[in-house]
DNA sequence: TAACAATGTTAGGCACGGCTAATTTAAGGA
DNA sequence: TCCTTAAATTAGCCGTGCCTAACATTGTTA
């Protein structure tokens, strides 16, 4: 049932997600501003996600997650802390560094690394 | 110089480094079967790298690693390598688990984030 | 040597995800 | 109210990388 998100589409949620709890109300241009891409292709991949059921989106309004979108957002967002965490407190990295690599890395991890992860730093 | 090149034709280009350690000669049906492709999408990710003088390749004949591809082959396979070793060594994984996620990770990790982990294991 | 099996390639199509250019909508100021 | 501007959308294109189906080559074997 919980259908299967390519990384891409999960960074978009992150954004959203992340920009929502600092600014409030969500547009198609911050997103574009925090990923780094256009507006055109933040309108593509917001159609894609509400047709996933992840997003609501009222034609030139703001975003909102779904419930089953802040979900997921908040899984991928708790995964990225985890991994930044580490890379910063444990292995000793540069903020931005850990940053960079956590976005990245937060797509490719299994559940079972990201306990190792977090038990190591108990 | 050194183009970048993407996650994908970085798996190409182990899988090649890897199977011409275990068997000396690589040929396209090999490397579909590691990656679990079929062997059009051999064909063609083997003719770009061609293009990127990355292999060598007469038609209907093995696949051999550039000076070039070799170096780079070399590289990605050594931060595999660390990972894995970091996962299973460190985090106390399951070999194959370790294994799967370093597959994934390698393509997406800094060399600081590398020499990090590195530093962690001495 | 002729035919078959295994291997490889080419052709053509699809999904993803980015882009630019052109158009539409919404909002604010004269 | 009308007009300008910012924001958003649509249309259309491109590259990547996968697939299936069809064709080509190689090598083996009867």
């Amino acid at each position: 049932m919980t259908r299967k998100i390519t990384a891409n589409m999960e960074d978009y949620l992150e954004a959203i997600h992340v920009l929502a709890q600092d600014r409030g109300n969500v547009r198609v241009k911050d997103i574009a501003q925090v990923l780094n891409v256009t507006m055109p292709s933040v309108s593509g991949a917001v159609k894609k996600m509400e047709k996933q059921g992840l997003v609501s989106h009222p034609k030139y309004d703001t975003i909102v997650l779904t419930a089953r979108g802040s979900v997921m957002a908040e899984e991928i967002y708790r995964r990225h802390r985890i991994i930044k965490s580490f890379l910063e407190n444990v292995l000793g990295l540069d903020p931005d560094i850990a940053e960079q690599d956590a976005c990245r890395i937060e797509h490719n991890i299994s559940p079972e690394t990201l306990a190792g992860l977090k038990r190591f730093m108990e």
